[in-house]
DNA sequence: CAACTGATGGCAACCGCTTGCCGTCAGTTG
DNA sequence: CAACTGACGGCAAGCGGTTGCCATCAGTTG
């Protein structure tokens, strides 16, 4: 067994670069870190040999002395949630474009999973995004003590925060829906504990109140398919003209149970959704939803996130509330005519 | 402005421990890498005296003279694509699990990106897994030269690589449609340039020949609802009972574009797809479809990578083609009787 | 009882880079 | 022309661990 199989020779330091160009290796670190620190033609030429020798600043070595690791945690309990990536991604290119790399770490659901993965990526971050987690608040606000660090779409006390606005995306489908003719709506309520589903309820009744609608809630049901599916169960008792699902999945299962019962939609009911998600687009028929702007939330929690690590004040931190846009397919249309459009 | 709001004060390093502790340095850091090294009695009270400190190892010094990071990087040319993010989660949980840290370093689809990514990356990595890339293989050549790397789902010479078994999943929908009584099938063929589908269209050819059937190809098309909706306008003019999709996106967008047109699935024709993307069962009707084993591809290859790091040879490494399995929903069934069952 | 041995702990160099401080020297100033 | 100034480079001390080597000492061995 030959012993290792891949790199060769170790990669080039500041001291053989030193060597090459005949200076002392702080003059090379100078030449890198602080340009104006050293005559510019020496500068150029260490940079040059340095590029011949194919000399990278090691990152690690960097990071001992200074604390300066460029790289920040991005922690989400569930990457194969296709609400989350949009957020990382968009996170991961605003810490890309400012020259930090991001440590991704998928707790799948699991809260112990997400401790480790965080206790094990706080040494070497500079800080912390929370995309989406499991934790409390309290222990939020614990990892807030070590690093600085920013929550996406959660409200917690003394911690900054990048949220969508969530009236808005509620006021967004309620007005397209109240434009199609609706006026009675029924809201497929989510997980209780969800920090968007009180938001979106209160948003609701609020603006049902302002404009004289009629708005009823049933639920709450788990925030998947399976949740929509029994949604719509429930939904043939008290029907409505109009549906608001807690969330895209919920809409999609609501109304492929409908369908499955006989109902002909956009026809007999129409149903909007939240998030956006992919497969809106492929159901039959697309579902209108309103999406939130998930990737600019991403980097506008890494600007903010980069801004704390820079040493601003929580506070001067940018406006956390972010507005959403309404996507019109095929699921929402004017109601039917009075004539009893399907039965049972 | 108050200068930074997090970080109090530093953590606690072995030097903190040892004088507490009344032992060298040395001996604090053997008593954690090399507890043999050290009397048990003594190294059971510096590890309650750390314990009690709060002294975690700092990651960063350690990799500095071993060269040991205890990270790893996984890239992606597209997280948000749900074929990959499976094989991510499936390395990310392998990887934490044997103490390793992943850096992911999504690269949108961009060589350019993925270049920076990994070359920012490699420094602080021990090692490197290609989960879907878009690098040339002499490129791939190139990085494997710098550090171990592995890659999934692609062959390139000279690489250890980790993939499914192509064949195998082909052999076992084609088992199924004939099965149902499908004689003649049509393949729906994805980009030239992908491995899979030239092993597809292969392995394909080959059971047709074995088994005496008749199999035809349209395409290629683009990897994406679009390019399934672009392939059944071709299939009009060419039909078969069977369809094999490239990949779930194609058979999706098929079936959708199909169903516009006034077919009846899988009445008038039976479809199949490739990766069991979630949107699969989301869709009317629900898609059948081949699974690559796609966690545990992912966490293969992070054993495999890491027995790499370890020292072994590349050809040491586990059989790396990894079983399929099929997934039967209600896009298939038994062929339609002769009765011309659709027109135009 | 003297020489030998293994277990244990300390010393100090080193990993690669940063940075405060000092020396040198050319250019200014009066 | 002497004193002063600022630009530029070098020196050396870290950053927090790791590890080869040596010293010590109790326990063995003959």
């Amino acid at each position: 067994m030959t012993p290792r199989s891949a790199k060769p020779r170790p990669a080039p330091t500041i001291y053989d670069v030193a060597r090459v160009a005949g200076v002392a290796p702080s003059t090379v670190s100078r030449a890198f870190s602080r340009p104006d620190r050293v005559n510019a033609d020496t500068a150029e030429r260490i940079r040059a040999i340095a590029a011949e020798l194919g000399y990278r600043t090691n990152p690690l070595a960097r990071a001992l002395p200074t604390g300066h690791t460029s790289m920040i945690a991005v922690s989400s309990s569930d990457i194969t949630n296709p609400y989350y990536f949009e957020i990382i991604r968009g996170a991961q290119a605003a810490a890309n474009e400012r020259g930090y790399t991001t440590l991704l770490a998928d707790s799948q659901e699991s809260v112990r999973l997400e401790r480790e993965a965080l206790e094990r990526a706080i040494p070497t971050v500079e800080g912390i995004l929370l995309a989406s987690t499991r934790m409390s608040d309290s222990a939020i606000r614990m990892t807030a003590k070590q690093r600085p660090l920013i929550v996406v779409n959660r409200d917690v006390t003394d911690v900054p925060t990048v949220v969508t606005d969530h009236a808005m995306s509620v006021r967004q489908s309620l007005d397209h829906l109240v434009e199609l003719g609706h006026r009675r709506f029924t809201y497929l309520a989510g997980p209780e504990a969800a920090w968007a589903n009180g938001m979106r309820w209160r948003s609701l009744r609020t603006y049902a109140a302002e404009h004289g609608l009629q708005v009823r809630r049933l639920g709450p049901y788990p925030p998947t398919v399976t949740g929509g599916v029994r949604a719509a169960e429930d939904f043939r008792a008290h029907r409505t003209t109009a549906v608001i699902a807690y969330n895209d999945l919920v809409g999609i299962g609501f109304m492929k149970r409908l369908i499955s019962l006989g109902a002909r939609l956009p026809r007999d009911v129409s149903v909007v959704g939240f998030d956006n998600i992919f497969a809106c687009e492929l159901v039959t028929p697309g579902l209108t939803t309103v999406a939130p702007p998930l990737r600019t939330l991403g980097s506008m929690a890494v600007h903010n996130l980069l801004a704390l690590i820079g040493g601003a004040h929580a506070t001067t931190a940018q406006p956390p509330t972010l507005p959403t846009r309404l996507y019109v397919r095929e699921s929402t249309d004017v109601p039917a005519t009075r004539k009893r459009a399907w039965a049972v």
